[in-house]
DNA sequence: ATATTGTGGAGTCACGAAGTCCACAATGCA
DNA sequence: TGCATTGTGGACTTCGTGACTCCACAATAT
């Protein structure tokens, strides 16, 4: 029930890049900028690429953009093209082997929780945590 | 993000028990009717019962017993025993390594899932999922 | 042509979930 | 009193996965 570094180092690289949401980012800028190890990150991005979350071009002055608008990619996007599809109990799956789905107590609790965190998750988008990132900076200098 | 077994196994526990709250529950008896490894559910039982959810006794009859009613148990209860504090991310714990803690724009995200999550947990108790039981079955049977 | 940048995949390491075992302590009962 | 029963405490094993590392290779701008 944690989020993994992985999940973190995505969405820091994203929010990043949203910054500068047309430019092209390299692997190494946004490994120095954001400590996340550079080997480690060139995985991670490879996912993001393959879900089409960025667009990437190699060679020199080759690197990542984002495909879509900050307000354009919300948080369930990134977690799935990291962790895949959001479920938080096994037996959630499809194939259940649990002989007891159909009268599991708790099911609707699990199920309750998943729905309201993906909620959350949907309603968040790279752009409000753009804005996050300035309101904290704003109250720190006031 | 997703439920452990154990903690699984603690619920199902626990709900079993709740069905007869006031009687004694012995380890076999438990195992066998929830199909769980014996030995393993001894380690979980012990959980249980240093966090003060379930008394235990020993000697031939002896068993473990709900210490408080089912609707005096909560969700939240449970997986702190078993899985100690909830959070969702490393860094809101006391002393985080994360120099950027306070600027990072991810964290009320995880923020207010975590929140959510332990909102749903606090406000489902045992009799909750008792009863949730109870009306699948009636259900099926209608 | 060559240096630069991303790609694909194999391999490493540590840790934790899940489960096993066993010696031991408590206790009801014959 | 002694034995069978039931829980306790802790060590140990196994397996999967998160978090990396490495390296050969492909694309491409200059």
């Amino acid at each position: 029930m944690q989020v993994t570094k992985t999940l973190d180092y995505a969405v820091r690289s994203l929010i990043y890049m949203g910054h500068q949401p047309v430019e092209k980012h390299s692997m190494k800028e946004i490994s120095q900028e954001q400590h996340i190890p550079l080997n480690y990150l060139a995985k991670i991005m490879r996912r993001l690429v393959k879900k089409g979350l960025v667009r990437s071009s190699v060679g020199p002055a080759g690197g990542y953009t984002l495909r879509r608008l900050p307000n354009e990619i919300n948080l369930r996007d990134v977690y799935e093209a990291i962790e895949g599809e959001i479920r938080m109990v096994e037996c959630m799956d499809k194939d259940s082997i649990c002989v007891l789905h159909d009268t599991c107590p708790q099911l609707p609790v699990w199920d309750r929780i998943q729905v309201s965190m993906i909620k959350i998750l949907e309603d968040t988008t790279l752009e409000d945590m753009l804005k996050e990132r300035k309101n904290v900076t704003m109250n720190q200098v006031n």
